[in-house]
DNA sequence: CTGTTAGCGCCTTCAG
DNA sequence: CTGAAGGCGCTAACAG
């Protein structure tokens, strides 16, 4: 990775590196103009390309700024990718992208990498994790990010505060109501639906999961309903096809049993996990919504031409990127809205 | 972004700089163990953390490689993108990220800063444009790459190789059998379609999109069928979906003029404009495939769960990525292979 | 307005 | 095996 430096442009132009580098880069005003312009054709000429490092240790900042996430091929990572992408960009910043398979070990690799590349901020965006298996990695996590915090850093955090988490300042927590809007999401759905009602979820421990599960609940208790059945699973779309085929076998033993069965209505705690148990259940030949409903959360772009159109609840997650990776407000926290979206894959009337 | 030096560190152990630094990062030999054991525990208790950028000075080298896409949220570059992303770390290497919404003069700027940033290699996945109105940006674009590779810098090109390129190394292009693949779809679509064949593709001149409706327009040939007509759109969901209204327009006038009118067969240059277009023929109340034959391109992932399942050409792109972004080989050039999926979308008996 | 002088934090010969 | 010295490329006070 050999270039051109600035002394070499500098001596090229016949001026010093310092005026060489006030003309190249923003410094406060520009030397005169014959000059500049005689430095300019010279970097120019000689192809010069600026060493972002060495400007970065010399001015002891980085442009950078570190985006973790689960998987970004998942489409709810890649959303809050491009807002994060589009606030770097406003800012004339670039963005640092590491992949972690939701393990806060992983995740602690990644934050102390780009600590070491100096990113002005990291942005997590995976669900934080309470499970026992987790708990020595959120708190190796949490120091690493403290400190990174005390030495100047800013982490933006999506959904949950990082378990552990107490440097003063520093964090910035986008909040995202997925509790009260799983809530309501089960009120709406409670008004429509008849039958029973089970939950799809993630991990116990996951705290995104947990929330939406609990507002769930809530909501349905809120309706004067039974609290629904809940079923664990891995918190992606094979966990929502796994849950599916089991649901799914459940729901013809009954049909066969019993003349009269009252519809299930199933709510996968995010689109992606919906979307598979919707495949499952149409492999085992049941049809949505006639023989089940089922209802996502997230509503994710790319999934809004499924057919039928899936029930669920929508979040700006460009936005929320954006507000995770923009410059701190005067608040340690933002604040999202969502809106329950219900669409035909919970028809009530077939 | 402050943080405790290698110097102070030594000096807190008690050694020299150079000690530190050897025992902290890998130096060919480690110096004595109970030394090292005193430095390690020094950098602990001070909570060092090794500046990567003046690492990456000294030793000048980055471990960034550069990653540009058009848009990090469509499936299509994000599965990319992980792929990216798994052969970055492999070799120890974090992945930065670029989008320019497919305009040249801002895949110049990605490469410009990546190459500020001395990355050590740039990915660049977007299809290259012959349009008009790029042939100025894909000049630039082209000389800022050959200067990059001149400097040492590797760049992967996925699909084509860049538009005026001519540095004679660092040039690496993952060769996607476009025309052949969509030449084999029209094949087979054209052994069990009767009807006309459209095909919605993307603006003229993008190569990706141009070699796919030469190849499918070859395909049909080869099986003795006239050319079909083609519409151009733009490159994404959009396009496909208004594209996918005038067809539906299209389609009902003439069944409502002749009693007898062979079924459409359209054919998508990719998955995402496929899905738009599937979405527009539905909502105009036309099914699929008894209305018309719909196909797309790559295999999207997340899009596989679609009803009525997308007839499409499965293409490695995770792969793609990996090899895009993998050491070069021998060669210049990667390829990778695809297979054509025939599903219910063009199933020939509703 | 321009040039000189110090570092920024680390690695790497080269001595000891 | 360890320490001292120089340099990576650039910026930022200071002088002139």
């Amino acid at each position: 990775m050999a270039a051109p430096t600035l002394a070499e442009v500098a001596r090229s132009a016949g001026v010093s590196p310092a005026t060489a580098s006030r003309v190249l880069n923003g410094s406060a005003r520009t030397p005169a103009p014959d000059i500049a312009e005689r430095v300019r054709k010279a970097a120019e000429s000689l192809g010069y390309s600026p060493n972002a490092q060495a400007q970065g240790l010399a001015k002891s900042s980085s442009g950078l700024i570190g985006l973790i996430v689960h998987d970004i091929a998942d489409p709810y990572f890649s959303a809050i990718a491009r807002g994060v992408q589009a606030a770097a960009r406003e800012e004339h910043k670039m963005v640092l992208l590491a992949t972690t398979e939701g393990t806060p070990a992983d995740e602690l690799t990644a934050v102390a990498a780009f600590a070491a590349r100096r990113a002005e901020s990291i942005v997590i965006a995976g669900s934080r994790s309470t499970r026992l298996q987790d708990r020595e990695g959120n708190a190796l996590l949490a120091g690493e990010l403290d400190r990174y915090c005390r030495n100047g850093g800013r982490v933006g955090v999506v959904g949950h505060p990082v378990i552990g988490a107490s440097a003063p300042e520093g964090y910035h927590v986008v909040v995202v109501p997925n509790e009260d809007l799983a809530a309501e999401l089960a009120r709406e759905l409670g008004a429509i639906h008849t039958g029973d009602f089970v939950i799809i979820a993630g991990p116990d421990g996951i705290l995104t999961s947990d929330d939406r599960v609990r507002g769930f609940q809530r909501g349905l208790a809120t309706a004067g309903l039974p609290p629904a059945e809940v079923v664990h699973t891995s918190f992606d779309r094979g966990g929502g096809h796994a849950s599916g085929l089991k649901l799914a076998a459940r729901i013809k033993a009954a049909s066969t049993a019993e003349s009269e069965i009252p519809r299930l209505c199933i709510f996968a705690v995010n689109d992606v996990m919906a979307i598979g148990a919707a495949a499952a259940l149409r492999s085992e030949g049941l049809r949505i919504p006639q023989d089940a409903s089922i209802a996502g959360f997230d509503d994710i772009e790319t999934l809004r031409d499924f057919r039928p159109a899936l029930s669920t609840v929508r979040l700006p997650l460009e936005e929320i990127g954006r507000l995770a990776a923009g410059r701190t407000g005067v608040d340690a926290a933002s604040h999202v809205s969502g809106q329950v979206a219900l669409r035909t894959s919970t028809a009530s009337t077939p």
